[in-house]
DNA sequence: AACCAGGACGTGA
DNA sequence: TCACGTCATGGT
């Protein structure tokens, strides 16, 4: 097993199955974001892949938590919808939106990225033509297709090249996509491990790489440092 | 009360 | 290419 096969398990062992894209549901009379650990069939209805799609824009640079208001901001006016959201005027989309900051960016973002999904008429999109929307960058691309359209696309994150640089997996100077190609290079192709292995990341650095005095205190880092450092 | 969140774009060098 | 400023609300 190669270091970034070893890493994952050891992720998952620590914190179990993460259950990325959370999806909003009815809990109890209250509506709110689900994460679904036991279940690897969503999303089921193209109105989950369409939620997911608009929440990989809202999270950019943004608390989850602040995601989670503006999305059941839209999903209250019912524009959680690709028609819906193509006749809705961009005050309204920007005062549902507004709790997840960037406001005006991300309302143009919405919609560019609107007009692109109802042109695709439910084809998968490569991710060369999710890059050429305007607001979709390389994470966004990926995040898109990897949770919306179970595609095999690795999604890189600043929590990914924190963790992995402290460990001496990749270097500073390494471009997204390079980073990208390493850990596509040594992972199994498996849709359900590249969909973990990132929600897992986020949620072991938000445990020990907020700030840079804490990831000495990283599990793995301590338990790794005197032989996967040395043996790059 | 600064600081930062599951980034991307525009600009100047 | 690339480093840097900008975008904005809500937690600690």
């Amino acid at each position: 097993m190669n270091k970034i096969e070893l890493i994952y398990e050891n992720l998952y062992h620590m914190y179990g199955p993460q259950g990325w894209w959370p999806i909003i549901s009815n809990e109890n009379d209250r509506l709110t974001c689900m994460y679904h650990p036991n279940n690897f069939d969503i999303p089921k209805k193209t109105s989950q892949l369409y939620e997911i799609c608009i929440g990989a824009i809202l999270t950019q640079n943004t608390a989850w938590r602040n995601v989670v208001k503006a999305l059941i901001n839209l999903h209250q006016i019912q524009a959680l919808n690709p028609i819906k959201m193509q006749t809705i005027d961009n005050d309204t989309l920007k005062q549902a939106i507004r709790p997840a900051g960037y406001f005006n960016q991300k309302a143009k973002k919405i919609k560019q990225f609107n007009d692109f999904y109802l042109q695709l008429d439910h084809q998968v999109p490569s991710r060369e033509q999710l890059l050429c929307v305007w607001g979709i960058g390389p994470e966004t691309a990926d995040s898109i297709l990897l949770y919306a359209y179970k595609q095999l696309s690795f999604v890189v994150d600043t929590y990914t090249r924190r963790i992995f640089l402290n460990l001496g997996l990749i270097q500073a100077d390494m471009t997204y996509d390079e980073i990208k190609h390493k850990f596509e290079k040594n992972l199994k192709a498996d849709i359900k491990i590249y969909q973990e292995y990132h929600a897992l990341i986020v949620h072991h650095a938000k445990l020990y790489y907020q700030k840079k005095d804490q990831y000495a205190l990283d599990p793995i880092f301590r338990n790794s440092c005197f032989s996967l450092k040395e043996s790059i």
